[in-house]
DNA sequence: CTTTTTTCATGATCCTGCTCAATAATTTGT
DNA sequence: ACAAATTATTGAGCAGGATCATGAAAAAAG
């Protein structure tokens, strides 16, 4: 099976859409690919980046999902963000060339690693790759100035809302039912991320599901009524 | 004074420490200062950007301050950023060549002007203004990614300390006093981007004016305490 | 399969920060 | 310089969500 896994190249990949692969020619992707690694899987719980380690590989997520994470001085938990298939994962390193964050595997994850060096070599030679980098990380930058505002001046139902909204996108975004899927984090990653606790998000998830507009079952999220999500979102 | 202003030179610009700038030699800040324009101070409440409007420049901001917000659905406006000299506008649209969000000038601001196009010749052809441009994405993404961590999980008093602590350390690393400054926005600007009420700001003022951490008077803020600012913050 | 651990759900209580309200102080416009 | 508008301060009351506590359900470990 490991075979398989390596025999896998950028041309034939189903995430290149979203991927720093996106706006590349078939020739620009074919050397693409050959700086990329694939390595084994990441186990449920596995580090892939440690703050203050070296930066040595960008990565890309082929199936499975991360979080990324600061310890602060108490060594607190503090969740920054969810990584899907076709997210990269590493850009906070490219300001001192040291990762700033932990990822942690939130189950079975399969990546592409990207050496920086290698891939810094190719920009310089690539417009498009170079602009397709600035792009990515523009957008990453917008959304997440736009978050701070999203969830700063809402109350608990809208943030939840709004979150589960933007997982739904994503995953339709993916190929992947945005109408039906799997929380791969707990309760309290989701509650930690959107600045709530753990029983909020639990009393809501309840809340949401007796009026009809999600159905819960575990980790299993089936969005009802797309229609009342997004008013109870504000959107 | 119009000549004064139109013969200033990234090569004796105070602020190239901080700027785009940063890591080039002379003859490519020269290179660099010829294709940016200076322009005509903004007034207080004049637009620099608006969101919608093709990406034509990125902006170093020489002197004075804005706020970027964008406008929600309702015509609220929700502040994403504040902006100081040295601090580059416009990075949030390069992922699609429009602007995503307003920029407002806080009081008189002067700035510079740098043609996109030219900017991304100029980096094909240099790889260190490439990296710098990188690097300061990148920060500005962890920043970002931070902040939204910082404040979610925290108390109305810890943001509001964490939120002058960072005032002041930007302020010092321009050169000007990190122990006194000016606040150029409102309280309610201030509320508005930490998620908090106009009065609860206005409170945790004069209760920090009280216990004798900060001296207030009106946008004037003076530092009595950085060490109990710091605690307060959670540091 | 059983035990242990982690995660989730729900209730009761409390407190932080919001809303509403009234006044004062600044800033802006003429 | 004056009037109008915006911004800031302070108080009272209320409510959304945190915390504490307990039990149930899943998941992980053995």
């Amino acid at each position: 099976m490991a075979s398989l896994t390596s025999h896998i190249h950028c041309q034939d990949c189903s995430m290149s859409s979203l991927c720093i692969a996106q706006p590349l020619d078939n020739d620009s992707m074919v050397r693409l690919d050959t700086i990329i690694q694939r390595r084994k899987p990441l186990q449920k719980r596995d580090l892939l980046t440690t703050a203050g380690a070296p930066l040595q590989f960008l990565y890309a997520v082929r199936s499975g999902s991360l979080k990324t994470y600061t310890l602060d001085d108490k060594g607190v938990e503090q969740i920054i963000d969810f990584h899907l298939p076709g997210d990269l994962v590493g850009f906070d390193a490219l300001a001192d060339g040291h990762h700033r964050s932990f990822s942690q595997a939130l189950e079975t994850t399969m990546l592409c690693e990207i050496p920086v060096q290698s891939l810094d070599d190719l920009a310089s030679q690539m417009p498009t790759l170079r602009k397709q980098m600035m792009k990515l990380m523009s957008s990453e930058l917008f959304a997440s100035k736009q978050l701070l505002g999203d969830l700063n001046n809402r109350s608990a139902q809208q943030r939840l809302a709004h979150f589960l909204l933007t997982l739904s996108q994503r995953f339709a975004e993916r190929g992947l039912s945005g109408k039906s899927f799997r929380l791969t984090m707990t309760r309290a990653d989701i509650g930690n991320y959107l600045g709530l606790s753990v029983e909020t998000i639990s009393r809501i998830l309840s809340a949401l599901q007796t009026d009809g507009t999600l159905a819960v079952k575990n980790k299993l999220v089936e969005i009802r009524s797309l229609d009342q999500l997004n008013s109870l979102a504000g959107h």
